[in-house]
DNA sequence: CGACCATTTGATATGGATCAAGCGATGTGG
DNA sequence: CCACATCGCTTGATCCATATCAAATGGTCG
């Protein structure tokens, strides 16, 4: 799967002399040295971009389309982990393996990063070591907020969801989900049934509009963060 | 409450001066630089530590005791973040505060230490750079397998809860819970209720022995595996 | 001993899961 | 280009795991 990726990877000669050619940006340094060590890569809809257990040689960047992480338990139950959209940064681990396996969740286009260069280019510069470790507790406190969804009741945990979605993703209000029910389902720790009846229950209260079922608009916010606990 | 702490924190020269004279230990360099950095300082049972929303400047590394990170909802439901105990160290924040309180379920004696020196020997010392990475890593990773908790079964957590903690701290499957009944509900995400009949099944089953409430002898270790997913 | 607090046990209620069917959109082959 | 299969979603009926409410038991400390 990635054998395209270590083929097209930088050296990490280029790497150390284009990432220091990086003016220390104030908003997001990170994102100019990543960037710039990153080979471009795209994947279809529903195509893996890691298995838990691979060596995790790689961390990536999305640059458009969504990316699930999951794990699958021995029953058969799926927890996805993550929802990723252009911008965010994932499979950085701190251990040789990946802990979750990846998936385009719509096409996507990552940016894929040699995480040994990065780790090298970490031990020389300061601020690269700042930002890697600004990533990993980026990645803590986003699981933080999740475990405080998953012991919320079931509209809560949508409400949650929505309003996450709304502030990583939405023009006034407009939500455009690039997820399926069952993903949803999957990340909340509920069923797509109840997911769905939720969402009706939501229209009903005119707290959202459902002009389609993967467009969601936020109709009455105060009323969504009045049941977000 | 940390004004103690304060006064008795060693200043940022002589801290460096120390760190650096210790040799980068193989299996735990990472104690030895946090040890010599942090002044003692005890909290009797139920005492807080931190409260959450403070100001982020120290972090701590438990000696003995058990402490809990938590979170109280506004409708009063709390939740735990996890349990600590000697060796562990919490605290450690990306952002300037303390995103969950921290108490000391028994009494507990933990070093207390100053984030902005560790962080300035980070910035000079790659290698306590790589620890404070890695600390901040571990956290995630025990985040993530307490997400796996929460979807699980009231069965399937609690057996996970007694094969976690007897992973940390048992002698040959004898467990000597510090925290009470109430605190492993509230890191379970179940109820006191719940938790205690579901120990009650797990007796009744030959899979565990309670002696007493606290004490908990792990008597079939194949069958808590087998029960835990 | 007696009061208090933690834990267990019992009875009942309920939120969400499960099982099942229907519906609408999308795509495919005749 | 239509008929039909498929897929994702919604809606309905019922069940069950866990919560809630309530009381009994046990352990600890003044």
């Amino acid at each position: 799967m990635l054998t395209q990726a270590v083929d097209r990877s930088v050296s990490s000669k280029q790497i150390a002399t284009r990432a220091r050619s990086v003016p220390p940006v104030g908003g997001h340094a990170l994102d100019g040295n990543i960037e710039l060590m990153g080979a471009p890569m795209s994947f279809t809809r529903n195509a893996e971009i890691y298995g838990e257990g691979e060596p995790a040689d790689y961390l990536y960047k999305v640059v458009s389309g969504t990316v699930r992480t999951y794990k699958v338990l021995s029953d058969g139950r799926r927890q996805i982990g993550a929802f990723y959209m252009p911008g965010d940064v994932f499979g950085l681990e701190m251990g040789d393996e990946h802990t979750f396996s990846a998936e385009a969740i719509s096409n996507a286009k990552v940016l894929v990063i040699k995480r040994s260069a990065l780790v090298a280019l970490a031990g020389r510069d300061n601020e690269v070591a700042r930002q890697l470790w600004a990533l990993t507790g980026r990645e803590l406190s986003r699981v933080q907020d999740h475990i405080l969804l998953l012991i919320k009741t079931a509209q809560e945990r949508v409400v949650g969801f929505l309003l996450e979605m709304a502030e990583r993703a939405s023009n006034n209000g407009a939500l455009e989900l690039p997820m399926s029910r069952q993903d949803i389902a999957d990340y909340l720790g509920l069923t797509i049934e109840t997911v769905s009846r939720t969402l009706t229950t939501l229209e009903n209260a005119a707290a959202i509009e459902l002009p389609t079922s993967r467009r969601i608009v936020l109709r009455n916010r105060s009323a969504l963060n009045r049941l977000n606990v």
